[in-house]
DNA sequence: CGGAATCTTGAAAGTGTTCAAATCAAGTGG
DNA sequence: CCACTTGATTTGAACACTTTCAAGATTCCG
């Protein structure tokens, strides 16, 4: 149940025994079935999820209804709305699950109670966060420099699993094209080999 | 010279008297003369660069050789290639100045040994990077959900002073549009009102 | 099997780009 | 201070890509 959790972690920071045991106490582990919501706009985000299996995405909805896949989060990876679970503003974000999952929730208290008896973890944050960073950065570049084709290309390289298993609207969406482009530029490219 | 990094930091952790003469240790103050590269794509990126004064840009060129703004730094921000300073590889983004800058750098090594002898900058880090996360959450948002003209309202409110300061050619480029689309963007706006 | 999503396709409309030319602005050297 | 060069901005017209709206085909699932 936690041993992914271990290694994520301990591919950053090295863990005793005792404080490995110490970390599982902080963290809640819960099922969530396809199209279930572990958040939803509006709520207040109170936990920090680590996706231990299946996969999760976070979106919002714009003025006119439409929805905007800002992440997915497949499974060793972490999904929350940052804001709202620093803050405790209200969430702008909607999460659920494109898949049936599991993931692990860490509590804002019980982040807090970690972070200051294994200080260590302050660490891990810090080197987790630098990769979001980089990541989100790197999804900026793409947005601005590729063209919707480009895009597609990376996802499918990025996602390989993902492409397979979520309809193509929401590959869109994260793409941020409508799923009927999506549908023409698959058609070209199945042209061009 | 330091005291805007200090009010920075003290924003977030509390640090002694030593600390903070330690930490002015890590940092090189250097000035950046408009146009002047701090790093170019192809080079290793040695330090992250807190702005003390000035406005600073990071931006890729794609294959066709046009340029795509990441971000700008204005003063109390930071700005580097964060993957190239954190793994050494070669740096994708160019970084130079859109004024007359004064920047405090902190090279890998120092930010290394800062955060040993003073374990709560660990904090700070992990903090300050939570939130550059949720800005570019927020721009990724954006630049699904929103209008060109909705993203230039946007940034008019996010960097008024910037508006003034810097040339059209690059607010287009960072809201990922050409200058001539925002040149009539501008024209609709100041006909409405 | 049947109903509900999802995906595909076509045609028209919209938004932004491209290319080219004109205008405007700022800085330089005489 | 003016003429000149250079770069930035504006504008127009044609073009390209994406969306929108609508309809038909396909897939999924109870």
């Amino acid at each position: 149940m936690y041993s992914l959790l271990h290694t994520h972690i301990e591919r950053r920071i090295h863990l005793s025994q005792k404080e490995r045991a110490l970390l599982d106490q902080c963290f809640t582990p819960k099922k969530i079935r396809k199209h279930k919501f572990l958040l939803q706009e509006g709520d207040v985000c109170r936990h920090i999820a680590f996706v231990n299996s299946g996969c999760l995405r976070a979106y919002t909805v714009d003025h006119r209804g439409e929805e905007h896949i800002i992440q997915f989060a497949i499974e060793d990876w972490w999904i929350s709305d940052l804001n709202s679970f620093l803050t405790g503003s209200a969430a702008t974000y909607n999460i659920d699950a494109v898949q049936d999952s599991e993931v692990l929730l860490l509590e804002r208290a019980s982040r807090k109670t970690l972070l200051e008896s294994v200080p260590k973890m302050e660490r891990f944050f810090r080197l987790l966060q630098e990769a979001n960073y980089v990541s989100s950065h790197q999804r900026i570049n793409d947005s601005l420099s590729a063209s919707a084709e480009e895009r597609y290309l990376a996802f499918i390289k990025t996602y390989p699993l993902l492409v397979e298993q979520i309809p193509q609207s929401q590959i869109a969406s994260y793409l941020g094209i409508t799923p009927q482009s999506l549908s023409r530029i698959r058609k070209e490219l199945s042209h061009k080999r």
